[in-house]
DNA sequence: GCAGCAAGGTTCGGTCAATGAACCTTCGGG
DNA sequence: CCCGAAGGTTCATTGACCGAACCTTGCTGC
């Protein structure tokens, strides 16, 4: 987002979430972190993103208390990036856009469906799950791969895994 | 968003989504289209966006079918933009992101509140008004002054419209 | 003991979108 | 005839994004 990433002079709190998750890359930062994505490099492989802008976006994410970051291994040092419960609380927001999107932007049918775990019914377009009628956290969604999965292009290993059914939030490194 | 505003790359549907209202002032623009603000002259003077910048907007969302371009007057001609029925199922996503953004960035709290219409009950983090648990549909929401409203600094004559209880989706003029 | 490699970055020049101020056009009213 | 409102377009400046190259730390194999 060129110049002036805040919007100063709108009093308003979608602008506030804009400024923070509202720039280039950064939601699909947080809906890799929710797929289970916590690396760097991970995040590298999957998103196609310049080395520079990931750093400043991890670095700005967890400024602001979306991610945590946190040493995995010591020797060598390596470290992850793992969602807040602040951080998680975005899965309402990036399922209603995605959603969005499915419904108006892919006529070919969606590439993943979201199920609750416990009931295996697909989430309605509020996320919640239709056979329960509980607002489902991200905690108890399982992605699966939709109708137009096949057209799924990528063959990095992030996108291998991604590409069978798994919960939410389980780190893609074991 | 600078440069390549496509995710070519990214084989998904938010991907889209984002290519689309991912870019800078969008959402705002949607947000304000929810609010019943319509013409060119007002969104200039709320947003605070530059000129050249909010005719590129009001164009893309046009061209994608958010958004749809009306002559309101003959002679002289005037136009107003009006939110089609996939720009109003953008209300949930909207909602959602506003939502989170109250409950981990503003300490003070809301500076508008989201209600059932025909109930008058504060919609919940997921859009659904709790006393009768249906999703509410952006026409079926009336905003109103929150706890914070005392912070809305600006003056223009679209925020002062805007400071009164009101149906989203009615047109600011008139 | 040295080469190679993986993870997690930093540095740097070129490009392109955002910014804000100035300008333009069409029409109606006084 | 002049002014103003609505709805834009044009232009120079600036700074974020891009991608390629480079760096550091500590393993592991030979």
């Amino acid at each position: 987002m060129a110049l002036g990433k805040d919007y100063e002079r709108q009093n308003c709190a979608l602008a506030r979430a804009l400024e923070l998750v509202g720039e280039r890359w950064t939601l699909l930062v947080v809906r890799d972190a929710l797929y289970g994505v916590r690396r760097y490099s991970d995040f590298l492989v999957h998103l196609d993103i310049p080395r520079a802008v990931l750093a400043e976006r991890l670095q700005a994410l967890t400024a602001a208390g979306v991610l945590e970051k946190r040493r995995y291994q010591e020797s060598p040092p390596r470290e992850e990036y793992v969602l807040t419960e602040m951080g998680q609380q975005l899965w309402p927001a990036v399922h209603a856009l995605h959603r969005w999107a499915v419904d108006f932007l892919l006529p070919e049918g969606p590439i993943r469906l979201y199920v609750h775990t416990t009931c295996g019914t697909r989430l309605d377009p509020a996320g919640i799950c239709p056979d329960c009628g509980t607002l489902v956290t991200a905690r108890d969604v399982e992605m699966r791969p939709g109708p137009a999965a096949a057209v799924e292009a990528r063959t990095d290993s992030v996108s291998e895994k991604l590409s069978r059914p798994r919960r939410l939030l389980t780190p893609i490194h074991t």
